[in-house]
DNA sequence: TCAGCTATTGGACCAAGGTCCAATAGCGCC
DNA sequence: GGCGCTATTGGACCTTGGTCCAATAGCTGA
């Protein structure tokens, strides 16, 4: 049904990765492993489904930098920072900017799991979001210029003779717009529509 | 117009107490002290306007079970965290129970001056979303078991004639049933209505 | 140039919503 | 018992929305 989530370590110390591996297999997860924050990046993994999980001291590109880079790119994956010898500044900051979690080595494996386990849950809900929201846009799409201004003005409350006057045009033609985008946003209700919209927002 | 903020300022050490206060008023805010967690609690000032400073480590209930103490309560004060001593987990903990920043001793006046900023600023937000909904649902306390009934169903799309067969009655009734609760709700179009929903869903 | 999409409009007609006035019935409170 | 609130219903009437069929005009890509 769903795509299966993975977790994706990335750790420039090989023996971690291998610790943590183990760890998270014996727990039957699918796990990933990248020695470079660039290697993930290039792995095309960046949209997939599952959590990352990361060490913040690296060589190049360290983990608030890969954070950065996937906050720039729109990435909904959520990230368990991990730490040998972190500041208690790095942690709150990597917090407020959005992690998941932020785990000291050497690493709890039961917290570690369980913030794992929590991230998936996080990142499936945003990606079950995210394709409602997309499947939502692709209808909005699909509508002419016109058709937009005119789905405007009615989620607005306007009546269709407010939008003609508004638009310049008479109220027939509203009818025929308003028709064709209760049509192509296939809803079958006002209220349904504005739902719709409202879930676009969040 | 708006209630003052005010910074509220928890701290065991009236010595700490004594220095903060000067460096957050000299940048012209308002501060009230107290040198302990209940003594803030029994101030009567959790729900005011403002943010609160909170030393992390003191004696009876420490800075995090005032934090939740207030979770409880409701609030939405922010609490920006001040410790000497504290590790990154608590830290960590403390942003992800909803901690609006996490400092440490000795405070550089800066970081606490813009975090108290950014707090403020947060609470004000907060303040206006609480106001905003608890006039929607004022406004939705005013109605009657029935007119809830339709509410609900009308603003789920459906038509007046399927409400009535829903609440085996017909269709006349719905309109005034409608009527009255557009006209309790104080909107003019079914889209406001919904959109006010909306706002008491967040 | 022609087909197709888009925007526009007209007319007719039905369904649904909104608004008057008016009336009945149950229920709790003074 | 009477008053007020709530829920209910009827009828008349108007406005709005939705849906047919039909037509014109501009613009674009094949």
């Amino acid at each position: 049904m769903t795509e299966a989530a993975s977790v994706y370590l990335v750790d420039d110390q090989p023996a971690v990765l291998k610790a943590m591996s183990r760890l998270l297999q014996s727990a039957g997860l699918n796990v990933v492993t990248y020695e470079s924050a660039q290697a993930f990046l290039d792995s095309g993994h960046v949209g997939k489904a599952g959590c990352l999980v990361l060490d913040l001291a690296m060589p190049d590109m360290d983990g608030m930098a890969l954070q950065n880079r996937l906050k720039e790119m729109n990435s909904d994956l959520p990230i368990i920072f991990l730490t040998g010898h972190g500041s208690i500044d790095t942690g709150v900051l990597a917090m407020k900017l959005g992690a998941q979690d932020f785990l000291t080595k050497p690493v709890d494996g039961d917290k570690l799991l369980a913030a794992v386990q929590a991230a998936c849950e996080h990142n499936l809900r945003c990606r079950q979001a995210r394709k409602e929201k997309q499947a939502i846009q692709a209808r909005l799409n699909s509508l002419t210029p016109r058709e937009l201004e005119v789905l405007h003005l009615i989620v607005e409350g306007k009546l269709n003779k407010q939008v003609a006057a508004e638009l310049g045009t008479v109220e027939k033609t509203i009818k025929v717009h308003r028709a064709k985008v209760m049509s192509k946003m296939d809803v079958p209700s006002l209220a349904a529509l504005i739902h719709l919209l409202e879930k676009l927002k969040t």
